[in-house]
DNA sequence: CACCAGGCAAGTA
DNA sequence: TACTTGCATGGT
């Protein structure tokens, strides 16, 4: 964003990024299953990568919990190889799926009739879901009013003189955007979507502004 | 060649 | 609480 003001409310920002980049239409998933797997799979890594290995999946019929669960983890691993840290993530997925059907029966159906600090919980006591991931999926899949901060976030910030802001923890962060935003699924769907757009014409390696 | 990309867990102090 | 390290591929 060129000639950026200095700290602007963050819904003048985000109406900047709108008129800026138009609507996302995201998460890029067509079911709930490929996007809560696409969200282990993204973890510090390229999309492209991420597409490459849900592509894999898809062929193999894999997009789907019931079938993770009972795929050896070593064939999963292989499947997803593209997208890196592949032994890591095999076991997250396998950890994801079985938790699903444990505590579920395997149906998404009931994870996502629990309420929202009931289903955080959840999904933040499966190895490999940290905040952001769940936070990721409660917007993206369970359409919850969670605002989602990655690293992009925080670049975003700094490059608006919220310097101290982005430096503090992943809590607050949130707090910052849900106090000075409306509680809108379709409004943090967006804002992230945008800040994902916007942090690919700034990389880290450019110079600011 | 080095650095980066839609993090997280586990260990240390 | 606040660091540090390992995890790994594919693109620039």
């Amino acid at each position: 964003m060129t000639n950026a003001p200095q700290r602007p409310p963050l819904l003048t920002l985000y109406q900047s990024l709108l008129d800026r980049y138009g609507r996302q239409r995201w998460w890029p998933a067509r079911t709930r299953a490929e996007m809560m797997i696409g969200a282990i799979l993204t973890q510090n890594t390229a999309w492209t990568n991420v597409e490459k290995a849900l592509s894999n999946l898809r062929e193999n019929k894999a997009l789907n919990f019931q079938t993770l669960e009972t795929l050896p983890t070593e064939k999963l691993a292989e499947w997803i190889r593209p997208a890196g840290y592949f032994n890591q993530k095999a076991g997250y997925l396998k950890a994801l799926a079985g938790m699903i059907h444990a505590d579920f029966g395997g149906s998404l159906d009931r994870l996502f009739r629990l309420d929202t600090p009931e289903l955080r919980k959840k999904l933040l006591a499966v190895k490999g879901v940290g905040p952001e991931t769940a936070d990721s999926i409660l917007l993206y899949a369970a359409k919850r009013p969670l605002f989602v901060v990655d690293a992009y976030t925080r670049r975003l910030l700094t490059a608006h003189g919220y310097e101290e802001e982005a430096r503090s923890s992943y809590n607050t962060i949130v707090t910052l955007f849900t106090l000075q935003l409306p509680a809108d699924v379709q409004l943090y769907n967006e804002f992230h979507a945008l800040i994902i757009r916007w942090g690919k014409n700034h990389p880290k390696t450019a110079v600011a502004q």
